[in-house]
DNA sequence: GGTTGGAAACTTTTT
DNA sequence: GTTTCCAACC
């Protein structure tokens, strides 16, 4: 068997140990995915253990569905291995058990939307001002509540004497009850619930701790609390535990990750073997370096030294450039550039930012440079409203009571059921302690709602006859007679405009999503865990809990544009790191903060974007940049200035690719080329502008000027400002405005 | 009950 | 700069 031949002997320590707990300590790029896989291989071909007895759980769908394929490589199927998120992991054992704490085992699952909305509907019910107290805020602490896993009553004890916290803890305790009502869970619920029906029900967490017999866990530095406790109760029995994690890479603190799970494993599992994996196979020596650099400032790591067998490779290149458009333009230039030469394909670039709005200005420059594409987050496809509609027909279809499904739809498309109407269907819901789909059927017998009540059995009788339906058709056909008895898509349609067939088309992709989905399972005998569970269910339940990033693959030609979040796990020969602004990355926010961790956080944020890099690596930023319409003018990142200057090949901003194709340019001028000039000239003359502060005006007070969008009026004031003239004019017909002259571009009349 | 315009919020990262 | 939300009108 040549199980062993591949790998390093750090590796096959790692792959050869049997049982007790182990901690893997992986650098990036290290082959951790290549000894989880192989080590899943050895227990079940060496070791006779039955693969039923194995447990692997990874952050992601992808991590998941990528260990899975790579497992069945090697042996073939492997069917009743267990690998998933821990996520679907939590649903799998809720479906089954949940009715034991008390819910039904048809629950639905709230993502941050459905959060928002009933938090909003809480502090409207308990009369908290929003303006004072953030909705947000609620959400942020109520999550963090639960990754510790306190509960409303418990949260309400901890905070006596504070009135904030006091009223999060009213809200907490009404928000979780109307969860309840609804029977729903949260993100974060499935892993609490688990805990807790493991807690509550000895039995039932028995029967998992048999079951799994050897359970590995993936990205170990991104674990909870709540998440912590899940794995140990289950590891509890046979100890069979095996960790995987890099301490550098911890960047999801702000979600409740602790690192301290990895760092204290040795404290919790006294016996536990330790593995260090320091060899890198992904990047140049180049990258490695600088990346060893930059994450060297940290206090508070596992010590650890990647090094690598591979060839030096290119120097990291460093550019700075006077904005965000430069620095755009000049990635869109350079991979053009690349593909010219042949070495390289689309897909082999990636641009790595810190903050998902940074991706516009890329997109706009690739567009214009015929470069294909691919922005990974951002808005979920499922969170989108047209998906979220369809989705929310498919849910009141399966759940009657999933209220916040039910009132999304009646009014969607307009059936003349209005806010009022459903005020008091939901009063009287409320006032009889039952759900809202239950209120809708005594429609008629509620005061106040009148005609309507009409509509609302209209309604009711609708969803009735999808049931029926459901029973035997696929879920494609489903959503199919959903979209054409409500005429939805007709509606879409209607609008013509551009947004309007851009829904259109997302919603054609749900359905696409949703026949594959038929093909993959609705032939399939029901199997143990899914007994009794409708096609429609398990289709809803797989949508839930998908993330943009799961949809990734990794052939396609085109550049990939994610924030460094998303890139976690993923390499990419030619990265491009943009946006290494103090301000911007590190964010304002960890700059200013009290607590040092915020900023290490942000700097093994920039380890993990410089070891995606397999052969190159570019880091930009921009002198000043656009956030939020105004103009702010950033340091190099200090993460920058980490990296000695003999690493870095510097170039100021001096455009001299550009400079270079230009003459070849002019001779062959597209029309799309045509299209680019025009709208660089327009991106780029009011920035011109800008830096030239409108020296002179040709106009003074009392003169006529005229304005693009407000017409013709009077100069009334001008008064001259640090870098810009202020200049008040009353316009004939919109009344009387301030500007600066520069953006104004008044003309005189 | 629906439409429209203006104000306000947002931007750190997400299963 | 863009999107979302709410109030005032139709």
């Amino acid at each position: 068997m040549d199980l062993y031949d591949s790998l390093n002997p750090q590796q096959c320590e790692a792959v050869r140990h049997f049982e007790g707990p182990l901690l893997i300590l992986a650098g990036a790029g290290s082959g951790k995915t290549r000894v989880l896989t192989h080590r899943i291989a050895r227990l079940i071909e060496e070791k006779g253990v039955n693969p039923w007895n194995i447990l692997a759980i990874t952050f992601t769908n992808k991590a998941a569905g990528e260990m899975r394929e790579r497992v069945e490589q090697m042996l073939g199927s492997v069917g009743s291995v267990w690998v998933s998120t821990f996520h679907s992991t939590c649903v799998r054992i809720l479906r089954r058990y949940i009715d034991l704490i008390g819910y039904g085992t048809n629950f639905t699952i709230y993502d941050g939307d459905d959060q928002k909305t009933v938090i909003k509907e809480v502090c409207k019910h308990l009369q908290i001002d929003t303006k004072i107290f953030r909705e947000r805020g609620f959400l942020n602490a109520i999550s963090a509540a639960k990754d510790e896993l306190v509960g409303p009553e418990e949260y309400a004890q901890k905070v006596e004497g504070d009135l904030r916290l006091q009223k999060t803890a009213q809200v907490y305790r009404e928000y979780q009850a109307r969860l309840k009502s609804s029977n729903a869970l949260d993100f974060d619920d499935l892993i609490c619930k688990t805990v807790e029906l493991f807690q509550r029900v000895p039995e039932v967490l028995e029967s998992y701790q048999e079951r799994f017999r050897f359970i590995l866990v993936d990205e170990y530095q991104d674990t909870n609390m709540a998440q912590f406790r899940l794995v140990s109760l289950l590891a509890s029995k046979y100890r069979n535990l095996c960790v995987v994690g890099d301490d550098d890479q911890s960047i999801y603190k702000f979600r409740g990750a602790n690192i301290g799970n990895i760092l204290n494993f040795e404290e919790d599992f006294p016996d536990a073997k330790v593995i260090r994996l320091e060899q890198n196979y992904r990047s140049t020596q180049s990258i490695l370096d600088t990346a060893n650099e930059v994450i060297r400032h940290n206090e508070g790591r596992k010590s650890k030294t990647l090094w690598t067998a591979n060839p030096d490779g290119e120097k990291v290149k460093f550019r700075q450039f006077m904005n965000g458009f430069e620095e755009a333009e000049y990635v869109a230039e350079t991979i053009a550039g690349k593909m010219r030469g042949g070495e390289w394909k689309y897909g082999d670039c990636a641009v790595l930012y810190r903050t998902n709005a940074q991706s516009r200005l890329f997109e706009e420059k690739f567009l214009l440079a015929n470069i294909p594409y691919k922005i990974v987050g951002g808005v979920n496809f499922y969170a989108r409203k047209e998906i979220k509609d369809v989705l929310a027909y498919l849910k009141t279809i399966a759940n009657a009571e999933d209220d916040l499904a039910v009132r999304r739809i009646i009014n969607v498309p307009k059936r003349g059921i209005g806010a009022a109407s459903i005020g008091h269907v939901q009063e009287y819901a409320i006032a009889r302690g039952i759900g809202f789909f239950e209120a809708l059927k005594n429609a008629d017998k509620i005061p106040g709602v009148g005609r309507t009540g009409l509509k609302m059995r209209g309604f009711v009788d609708l969803i009735r006859t999808f049931r029926s339906k459901a029973e035997f058709f696929t879920v494609k056909e489903l959503i199919e007679d959903v979209l054409n008895v409500t005429g939805y898509v007709k509606e879409l349609e209607a609008e013509g405009t551009e947004e309007a067939d851009e829904r259109i088309a997302n919603i054609d992709e749900l359905l696409n999503k949703a026949a594959s989905f038929d093909e993959e399972f609705g032939g399939e005998e029901e199997s143990g865990e899914q007994s009794g569970r409708s096609l429609l269910d398990r289709f809803l339940e797989e949508v839930a809990l998908v993330a943009d990033i799961d949809d990734f693959v990794e052939n396609p030609d085109h550049v990939v544009l994610m924030t460094l979040h998303s890139a976690k796990g993923l390499e990419f020969p030619v990265v491009f790191l943009v946006g290494m602004e103090d301000g911007l990355f590190p964010s304002y926010l960890s700059i200013s903060s009290e607590d040092p961790m915020d900023l290490e956080e942000e700097r093994r944020l920039c380890y993990v974007g410089i070891t995606r890099a397999k052969r190159e690596l570019t880091l930009t930023c921009a002198r000043q940049r656009m956030v939020r319409g105004d103009v702010h003018y950033n340091r190099v990142s200090r993460f920058v200035e980490d990296i000695p200057d003999e690493m870095l090949v510097k170039q100021e901003s001096a455009p001299e690719p550009r400079q270079a194709e230009r003459p070849a340019r002019a001779q062959n001028q597209t029309a799309y080329q045509q299209a680019r000039d025009a709208f660089r000239a327009k991106v780029f003359v009011p920035q011109q502008f800008q830096v030239k502060k409108a020296r002179t005006l040709d106009y003074g007070v009392d003169d006529r000027v005229r304005h693009v969008k407000f017409g013709d009026g009077i100069v009334k004031d001008i008064v001259e400002g640090g870098r810009d003239y202020e200049v008040t004019v009353e316009f004939d017909r919109v009344g009387q405005k301030k500007m600066f002259a520069s953006f104004a571009k008044l003309e005189k009349i």
